[in-house]
DNA sequence: GTCTATATCGCGATAGAC
DNA sequence: GTCTATCGCGATATAGAC
């Protein structure tokens, strides 16, 4: 028997969430959120660097997926096919499913702009992550770059869609019409 | 002769990006940009919403411009031509001729982690720019986002390779080179 | 766990500008 | 006189130090 309740990070997450929706991202204060969990503040920061974070926790796991489909993908892969195909992983991994809880989370993003802020960091961090796979595998720093800010703006930019639609579109087949959209653009 | 020196603002930016290269950003508390400048911390936040925004305090300019290229443009623009010339007037207006200071900011913004993050969000507002200056010429949401991000990332990029590059190049070259790099992974 | 620095913001008063 | 910039004081929350 431990002299701890389990599961204090999920507990704090939780609590977190629920203040959130209950009286907005800026009126929650930590102090009250470690309150809710049964916790202390200074537990809570343990947990999480900062009170946005808790919205972004697992954002970061989508870096990890990406770092590991650039590095098994065959050496001789196209890096547009290896977009297509990453693409693909990532919106079954971690968006589709997901459809009601990433349009909370938007709304609550949209009311506060350090929470924008921090998404965009992890927008950010996604498209270095896959900037870094491809130098791995060796292109160029310009054109790694290019590739990767582009393949997050069509993350992006699909999603956005994906969630602005009431149909039953897969977000994937948005992915599918969006870089169809830009090779038209630019060809 | 008045109460007050004048400038306020300026003396105010000026005594905070003093002491952020003498001392680094984090180190540097508004109390003592304030009192370098001769003012008290609250008219500091009169004039900046946050101590980060100081050094970011102009770029809202860049969205401004923006906007007035837009919707300047010949009605019978092609998106893609208008975008070429916007970066060119960007290029030049915003960034050629301040690549010392450019970069000495680029320092300071990946010492710490919140200037990150306000950075993104500036290079955010910009993209925002742009796709409203798209909607605003008729094009579909989806598109005008599609195109608005894309510039986004051929300013970034090219910023970053002219930061990078110790030669003389133009700005303006290197995004016409990333351009053409662009056209040619996605043709 | 406790303590504390410091960012940030609200309010009322004041001093010149127009 | 009205308007605006500034000051001075104070309150609170975050975040990090000890």
């Amino acid at each position: 028997m431990s002299r701890w309740r389990p599961d204090a990070r999920q507990r704090l997450q939780q609590a977190a969430l629920d203040l959130f929706a209950e009286q907005g991202f800026a009126e929650t204060t930590v102090p009250a959120i470690a309150a809710r969990a049964g916790l202390t503040t200074r537990t809570f920061f343990r947990h999480f660097a900062d009170k946005r974070e808790v919205l972004f926790a697992d954002d970061a796991e989508a870096s990890v997926l990406v770092a590991q489909l650039m590095a098994g993908a065959p050496a001789a892969a196209e890096p547009l096919t290896i977009i297509r195909e990453g693409l693909r992983a990532l919106a079954e991994n971690r968006f589709e499913g997901r459809k009601a809880a990433l349009r909370h989370r938007r709304e609550l993003v949209r009311s506060d702009a350090g929470l924008q802020e921090r998404d965009l960091r992890k927008r950010a961090a996604l498209a270095e992550a896959i900037r870094d796979g491809f130098l791995a595998r060796g292109l160029g720093a310009a054109r790694a770059a290019l590739l990767a800010e582009t393949s997050v703006t069509l993350v992006y930019v699909s999603v956005a869609e994906w969630l602005d639609s009431d149909d039953d579109r897969k977000l994937d087949d948005i992915v599918g019409e969006m870089l169809a959209a830009l090779r038209a653009e630019f060809g």
